[in-house]
DNA sequence: CTTGAAGCTCTAGTGACTGTAGGAATTATC
DNA sequence: GATAATTCCTACAGTCACTAGAGCTTCAAG
């Protein structure tokens, strides 16, 4: 039996992110001592693991949920939790791609721009100020 | 002179948006009307322009009031807000790097799974388990 | 048995808005 | 000029995934 401490340790995982999980519903509420500590299991740490991995990725709370609740019926098809995976792959992909446009465009405004000029005349300003010096749409 | 909600169409920045951003103190207090109602006039159009401007390119407030501050100084040279635009950049190629790696690991994970199987055997729920099955480190 | 670390609950704060409630002002229609 | 519809005002709560703090209790080591 772990103490909310150890398992932090052991996970990487905050201890008031473990608390939490556990009001969010991600992990059950966990068994508590005679002093009315939390006490976790071998299975609690692989849960928490499962979460932290998720949550690396980029996976949203809810998302999360739902995987949880799929890994628990394990004779289903797993065709939602496929969807829920590639479904995130596709909005990391736009954000890349919004990320990119930005970069060409703050590239294009800073490499105008080498600092050794007034206010007046800064391609980094004026290109913030005038939307027609821009080249794509955003 | 514009009410709000002119201002808001023809900058396409929503009303309490523009309220916010007053009192973030990007935009100067307007001039009231006699039944306290905002008015703008065309300078508070440009600015409130620049503003949507370097928040579409994921400049944050503290940055953008910088750099309203700069513009206002036309004689002194820009090196900063060239300094300001420069490190926003740096890190939104940051921010690439690092969706990239997810992109990554995530599309390992989907395409060895199609779906048509359990969740028992699923790679998706496996991979999310078991960090063992990454590639990187993330 | 004392002490200090670690635990508990509850609340508030982060950033950049968005939404709502309840009321006042303005504009359009008749 | 009256009325109705729209827009405006302030102030506050909610979003997301935590993080930090206050004030108190329990635990483990010496």
């Amino acid at each position: 039996m772990l103490s909310i401490g150890s398992l932090s340790k052991r996970t990487g995982v905050k201890v008031p992110t473990i608390r939490y999980y556990e009001q969010m519903g991600l992990l059950k509420a966990a068994e508590r001592s005679e002093g009315n500590q939390r006490r976790y299991e071998r299975s609690d740490l692989e849960r928490l693991a499962f979460i932290r991995h998720a949550r690396d990725l980029g996976l949203d709370i809810p998302a999360i949920r739902e995987l949880i609740r799929l890994s628990e019926h394990s004779q289903q098809p797993c065709a939602d939790a496929d969807r829920i995976a590639a479904e995130h792959l596709a909005a990391v992909r736009e954000k890349i791609a919004r990320l990119r446009k930005l970069e060409q465009e703050l590239d294009r405004i800073v490499s105008h721009c080498d600092g050794g000029h007034s206010i007046e005349e800064c391609y980094v300003i004026r290109a913030l100020s005038d939307h027609g010096l821009c080249e794509g749409e955003h």
